[in-house]
DNA sequence: CAAAACCGACTGACGCGTCGGTTGGTAAGA
DNA sequence: TCTTACCAACCGACGCGTCAGTCGGTTTTG
């Protein structure tokens, strides 16, 4: 029974996994559900035993990677007591974890998009919920007196943007330079673009140790 | 003579116009060549007389329209002399000119993308081509001393990408706000960061009223 | 053994690109 | 002037490959 559950879940994760790869090396469109079935080890039959049909299958994944980056930088926000730190701590996490799965971000960057119509809800639902988590801690360290009031909402958009651009330039090229390396440029540009006053030289205190410099 | 030149032009014109109209409603893959050929009262075979394959009417219209554009923002720059003027002109610029083009948008930022492998290094060099644009233009302001040094290339990855993702955020949404007025809260939040002091409450000359603030 | 899980040959739709044929116009011959 | 030859531009039915999804049959499991 709980044994079951476990093989059959067993098989779907493989069948999701197998289509993560295939969807980001292939595209959606030119991904074949056979290849799919092929990639998982399965058969076409057992795929469609699983899942009612390809769209629904991306769909899964879009949401689970957007879940798991969402998690991510919530917790990584969470750990930080500053406002400023802990936007600085999200961005390092979302870097760091596109770093770590270039098809991931290949899939959730460029291949949703143009995916076809039926997607357009969905990532703009993924969107506004990244810009919105943005949005939301603009808005706290406003409230908290850190930054100048501003136009959070777009600031949010505008950043989502931004960070996007720098992780699909990087997943475009076959740049071997780590995607964290832009990490402080970035940081700064963003900084700066909602007034906090200069670079902030003020956080070695994070980790035990009293590096020189 | 000139006659017939003309004429076919202008037919490939019909059918290039029409191809926009069809890869923007219905996306690169969704769209079928008999579309095209319908909508732009034509047939198949006239088609294809123009054009040897679908691909190269896409990539036609990508490089119409990326051409159009910088000329455009270059033109509104050259317009200016102060190099933080110039940036905000060809912001503008950018912004009036997809304001006015929802399907030329729409092509350009949500469909060219996933349209497929084919298209990753024309859309690689488009999206060079823009940061560049603007990368050149931080780096005169620099120069002149306007702005502080910065990392002014991942500046034009994310300067790009802020817009970009303003712009498609206004796409995919039937938003029926005009683009333009997410104008000067972008300025404000671009110019801020690279380090331009506050907002610079310089400009009024523009129009002849005087804000309060 | 019954049900759940799985298999893979098959079907049906779809769309790119082809190709034989048509047309409207021009120019060469008579 | 009329007629014949020619040609670029244009037409649209169809060939053909490609998949998403189906279904009858087989294996595994409890």
């Amino acid at each position: 029974m709980v044994r079951d559950q476990r093989k059959g879940e067993a098989r779907k994760e493989r069948i999701l996994e197998a289509a993560l790869g295939v969807f980001s090396r292939r595209g959606y469109r030119d991904a074949a559900m056979d290849d799919i079935a092929g990639e998982s080890e399965t058969s076409k039959g057992g795929v469609y035993f699983h899942f009612p049909n390809k769209q629904t299958i991306f769909l899964a994944l879009l949401d689970r990677m957007a879940s798991l980056l969402m998690r991510r930088a919530e917790s990584a926000i969470e750990a930080e007591p500053d406002p400023i730190k802990r936007i600085d701590a999200a961005l390092l996490m979302v870097l760091r974890t596109f770093g770590d799965h270039r098809s991931l971000a290949r899939l959730f960057l460029v291949e949703a998009m143009g995916a076809g119509r039926e997607f357009n809800d969905k990532m703009l639902e993924i969107r506004a919920n990244f810009a919105g988590l943005i949005t939301r801690r603009l808005d706290e360290a406003v409230a908290a007196g850190a930054i100048p009031p501003l136009d959070t909402h777009l600031a949010g958009i505008a950043w989502f943007g931004a960070l996007n651009e720098v992780v699909t330039h990087w997943v475009l090229t076959e740049d071997p330079e780590p995607l964290e390396h832009h990490y402080p440029a970035l940081r700064d540009l963003l900084r700066r673009s909602i007034g906090v006053s200069g670079v902030l030289i003020e956080d070695q205190p994070t980790d035990g140790t009293n590096n020189g410099s």
